[in-house]
DNA sequence: CTTGACCTTCTAGTTGACTTGAAGGTTTAC
DNA sequence: GTAAACCTTCAAGTCAACTAGAAGGTCAAG
């Protein structure tokens, strides 16, 4: 798969991927002219390191992570690992809720927004999002 | 309430306060000797734009929002606000679905590193995290 | 056999979100 | 009454994560 393929599915810029690979976050294998060849593994790579910035990781702890698992010895993985784990269970959670609050904050006003009747009023009822923003 | 009970509660630091400030996310009072005063509702503002930030919304975008629903009329709002909330939901609606998998994965990934048995050799079993990152 | 769409590396610039530092005023504790 | 611990503004610096530009190689179509 070409870097441009790569770039169709995901929606990940060329650029971005060749920035990833610089950082060792990805692989690729070269043809031989020279450009990348990606197998598709690297799909879910980066639908990994999507979720893993959702959760506040920064590149280079996804980097870590994966040097860590892929390298290690087991007792090692399990040292580094175990801590990252609970650490990001924890981060789950909490954005899990934080989300569900979205969600109903959302839903309210938009049920708000389209039954609103006023036109050329200021919008006084009271907003889901007027009240937190 | 003064800057520092804000940080105190929140973790927001001070200066961070001052900056959402200037960008015009948050507002406060002033006493007498020119120090910010604060009150309650500043917690939920801080509450919102963590979880906007989540939601991939840029501060200027959590400002925009703000400045539409206090200010718009009734059917400028609903007409602003509609596609941005019906947005959101759907990211929403995508985030907890990745969280959902990445909760699976860690817990897959801290079972697995609890019971591996092996302590000098590198971990060959399949663990959730190597298998993607 | 050239035109246009790809691809390569490299360096440098941009963006958003803070963060730090300087210079100074105010309040609280001893 | 003075030192520590607050607070103020303003300008400048930092950092991660891209993003763009230059200079050039590769390849399929007409």
């Amino acid at each position: 798969m070409r870097i441009s393929e790569v770039t169709a599915r995901t929606g990940v810029p060329a650029t971005t991927l060749r920035y990833y690979e610089d950082l060792g976050l990805i692989t690729s294998q070269r043809g031989p002219n020279g450009y990348r060849d990606y197998d598709q593994t690297v799909i879910e790579q980066l639908e990994f390191i999507a979720t893993a910035k959702k959760l506040d990781m920064g590149l280079e702890e996804v980097r870590w992570l994966s040097q860590v698992t892929s390298t290690g010895t087991c007792t090692a993985v399990r040292e580094n690992l175990r801590p990252v784990l609970a650490d990001r269970l924890a981060h789950v959670e909490e954005n899990t809720q934080r989300l569900t609050r979205m969600r109903a904050l959302i839903t309210e006003a938009l049920d708000h927004v389209v039954s609103c009747p006023d036109t050329d009023q200021p919008c006084k009822s009271e907003c889901a999002f007027q009240s937190r923003g």
